[in-house]
DNA sequence: GTTTGTTTCAAACGATCGTTTGAAATGAAC
DNA sequence: GTTCATTTCAAACGATCGTTTGAAACAAAC
């Protein structure tokens, strides 16, 4: 019952399974879900054996949290270094220029790999934020908490005249739209036809709209909340 | 092997178990999926046999079509009706005005019935918007495209400088912008103490605001796409 | 009261799930 | 070449899944 391996810190020669292990899961999860996706498939997919995934990560839940972390770890660091450049730049912080915080270091995700496809892992990402589940949620908290924490009041400099619950509310709003946006154009048969949505701009443009929408939307005037009672 | 019930066209005397089981599973595929949802949950919550779920509904994709269809269907119609007010009115229309159609017809959604809690079918739409299932994408496809196709070229007499592959995009960030905040807003605990996001608004107020946000994000200039080749 | 069609019920079916087991294979250390 | 820890493998475990079955309960029509 000792851990099978403490990490993986340096390469060793072959560790191809557990990588395999991930990515084959990633795209499992992505396109079927936490429940839906089988530690058989996954398994059979990587090209290892199905106790190989039990061996490497213990159980399904760690190897869902090991997908989700391999990845979100390095765009929040990302973001992080991106950010702490703003603020110490000495000037006072944009709108435009913190959302490219947020979004640049997703960039390589959304233009894909070499098939010119989307990451699979924006559908596992906007999966999880979603999800209700437990275990899911207190991942999100761990993950995303530090830098969002770090980005509020850099973006309320920005916003000084929008009180703090209304910025957190336009920046889930925000986040919606990446997430949703990303998942839908890393969806398979993305751009088939007789799809939902017809003339589907590229990747690359896709996302230069996005920051134009979120830019916009974060930067409107105060919501003058209706009538604080009836 | 005949149909258990051509319609509830009108409503017998005590038709409650068909009800009941469309509501217990709205709730269970809300908070588990589709696939972490159990026929044996659905139909224990609704305190109705097993096979209940299957003579009224056939098998579980027919149950949870039946789940999506009875509420977006009202939402849908609604949006529609909303939208030939606006086109016939003969004034040219404006972006607040398409967001609105878009949104009111939620907002009893959003508002929730008695508990204060929003509607747990915004969890399940959000889900269902973003699952590249086959059966769930033609379920979006016909459920959201006749809304959608009527509203396109209204949205883009309210925006004439914006190109239609673009006001697709930024169509497709609102979405999702109302999907998530909706679904999140909606979550069990979604306002619990070390939530991620602090100092939320109450619903109503975070309808305002997003509505700010979808306009802002809508009407915002034209991008510049970048640079069409390298 | 009998009949007919509808709806419910407990039980079971085969399939698949996550996980575990113990033996075989592997590679580095000596 | 032997030893030792690591990693893989085929097989099986119990549990749960969606679905089906055939008899019982029920309401309405005659």
């Amino acid at each position: 019952m000792n851990d099978p391996a403490p990490a993986p810190i340096d390469a060793p020669l072959v560790p191809a399974t557990r990588e395999r292990i991930l990515d084959a899961a990633e795209r499992q999860f992505a396109d079927l879900g936490y429940d839906g996706a089988s530690m058989r498939q996954i398994t059979a997919e990587a090209g290892v054996n199905l106790a190989a995934a039990n061996y490497h990560f213990g159980d399904k839940e760690s190897l869902y949290r090991a997908v989700f972390e391999r990845r979100i770890r390095a765009v929040n660091a990302r973001r992080i270094e991106r950010l702490i450049e703003v603020e110490r730049s000495g000037q006072p912080p944009t709108v435009p220029v913190l959302v490219r915080v947020v979004i640049d270091p997703m960039r390589e995700l959304w233009l894909g790999s070499a098939d010119g496809q989307p990451h699979p892992f924006l559908r596992c990402m906007a999966r999880t934020l979603l999800d209700p589940q437990p275990f899911m949620r207190q991942l999100v908290q761990a993950e995303m908490a530090p830098f969002l924490q770090r980005l509020l009041p850099t973006l309320g400099r920005a916003l000084p005249d929008l009180p703090l619950p209304e910025l957190v509310a336009r920046l889930q709003a925000m986040m919606g739209a990446i997430l949703f946006t990303g998942a839908r154009l890393a969806r398979p048969g993305g751009g088939a036809t007789g799809e939902l949505w017809p003339a589907a701009l590229p990747p690359e443009s896709a996302l230069e709209v996005l920051i134009t929408f979120c830019v916009a939307g974060l930067a409107a005037p105060a919501t003058s909340i209706p009538r604080p009672s009836a």
